[in-house]
RNA sequence: GGAGAGAUGACCGAGUGGUUGAAGGUGCACGCCUGGAAAGCGUGUGUAGGGGUAACUCUACCGAGGGUUCGAAUCCCUCUCUCUCCGCCA
């Protein structure tokens, strides 16, 4: 969320960057006019309250030396009862300005082009050249069914459909892809492993930002008010929710593992064969907590970082910065990073790298104290996938494809599977 | 799942209806002391939200939410969490 003196006093900013997301600024008003009415109960409930502190302390001193306080008690009697009105007229206040301020995205950096849905995105960079195949490549499905390794089929049996079997060294390669960088972003970049609940409470998607508007892309548990997870993001940001951090232990870098759940709702037609869009997939988290000052510097470590996944693959991709009609509600700028499909012919996200500023550390409430005696601030977060495996998988799958069939791994792969070089059919 | 105990500030820990935002201690910060440090002494040390240019001031917060009362950390109810014992279990 905004912070709701920034709003208050910058409603032009806020207006400005919500028609750049093509959103209705004309909440920034509706903010406006409840922020004020808000500030005039408050203002009316709390002279009454210290009427009331005062007055009770004078009835015990006339209580105390044996006086009649009769006639101050039934005014005071009647001063409660307002003033229960009061608060419940500043509950009901606050609740719609809550509601307004949390359906308001963050403020896109300046850096952030402008444009209305992803055909705006700015491309920044190409790595790698897609190879050219001497015969037409088929579609990492095909493939995977070819040679045992994936099983869709049966997994639309056991439990429905966008779920899938690994099988064999199906399993063994999405495995050695979750060591692989696991490892990497451990040992070379810093990172700390985290191995995350795979559900969270109501506070936790709230706190980083599915709640209250995402409710329907999530899974939630019919015996318990628990969701499954659909990113590792929202475990792990949310381990330092209501916290201080101290200053000196800023940046925190963690990486988790974690398994991710997603209903898909209002994607029916699209992606509906092979890995790309599954209602559970693995995925590698890159999550951050850093001092604001350098943020932004954070983020091109983070996208170096995830970058450096398909680079040790050697996976042709490019990394494009999101447009203001495509930017998520929570971030002030994001990187995503598309890698090469052969069968698609086209770059497709795999990793999405993203600086929220304060605005998740806000509604999270996740702060540092600055050096000395100062007030807490809002840290900021920043989070990237590094990377989703399925699509990884599903990536070298098409990419690594031979002639025959078989698959060619990786190198950097090899050691992760047993030394075995390629997936060929048994 | 059954039985019991508990939840107070950064931490420990007093406090059962009226200057308790909260004793005392620890920690931390600053100052004095010291060649420097330790010890010692002194001062200070929560968060959020209103109002005010400001000094400042008001309100709320003792797990959460309700209730009783002129007045609640203190009494009542509900919930959550933690701990101990039993049961079950990877």
């Amino acid at each position: 969320m905004l912070d709701i003196k920034f709003v208050r006093s910058n409603p032009e900013i806020v207006k400005k960057s919500l028609e750049k997301r093509n959103n209705d600024p004309a909440v920034v008003d509706d903010f406006l006019k409840v922020d004020e009415e808000r500030r005039q109960k408050i203002m009316v409930a709390e002279e009454l309250k210290s009427k009331r502190n005062k007055v009770s302390e004078e009835i015990g001193n006339l209580k105390k030396s044996g006086q009649n306080a009769d006639e101050l008690v039934l005014e005071m009697r009647s001063v409660s009862q307002e003033i229960k009105a009061l608060d419940e007229e500043v509950r009901q206040v606050n609740e719609k300005l809550d509601s307004i301020i949390l359906g308001i995205p963050n403020v896109p950096h300046e850096t952030v082009p402008t444009g209305k849905d992803d055909t705006d995105n700015r491309v920044e960079e190409h790595w790698g050249t897609p190879r050219e195949f001497s015969f037409s490549p088929k579609p990492h499905w095909d493939l995977g069914e070819d040679l045992d390794i994936l099983d869709f089929e049966r997994a639309t049996k056991v439990t429905g459909t966008r779920f899938v079997f690994y099988k064999s060294w199906g399993a063994r390669l999405e495995r050695a892809l979750i060591n692989f960088m696991l490892d990497l972003h451990t040992t070379e970049h810093g990172y700390k492993e985290i191995i995350p609940p795979f559900m969270v409470n109501r506070d936790s998607m709230t706190g980083t930002g599915q709640l209250p508007k995402f409710a329907e892309d999530m899974f939630h548990l019919s015996n318990v008010d628990y969701f499954l997870i659909p990113t590792a993001e929202v475990p792990v940001t949310n381990i330092y929710r209501d916290e201080i951090i101290p200053e000196g232990n800023l940046p925190l870098y963690h990486v988790a593992y974690s398994p991710c759940f997603r209903a898909e709702a209002g994607a029916y037609g699209r992606d509906t064969r092979g890995l790309i869009r599954m209602h559970q997939f693995n995925k590698v988290e890159l999550v951050k907590f850093v001092h604001p000052e350098n943020s932004y510097e954070e983020l091109e470590k983070l996208r170096k970082n995830a970058e450096k996944v398909l680079q040790l693959l050697e996976i042709p991709y490019r990394v494009v910065t999101l447009s203001t009609g495509d930017l998520g509600f929570s971030s002030a700028k994001t990187y995503d990073l598309e890698v090469w499909l052969p069968y698609f012919e086209t770059y497709r996200e795999i990793s999405s790298c993203s600086n929220f500023e304060d605005f998740q550390a806000r509604r999270a409430n996740i702060r540092f104290r600055p050096q000395g005696k100062g007030k807490p601030e809002f840290v900021h977060t920043l989070n990237g996938s590094g990377l989703a495996i399925g699509r990884t998988t599903a990536a070298i799958l098409e990419n690594y494809q031979e002639e025959d069939g078989s698959i060619t791994i990786p190198k950097v792969l090899r050691p992760y599977m047993g030394g075995l070089e390629r997936i060929e059919k048994e």
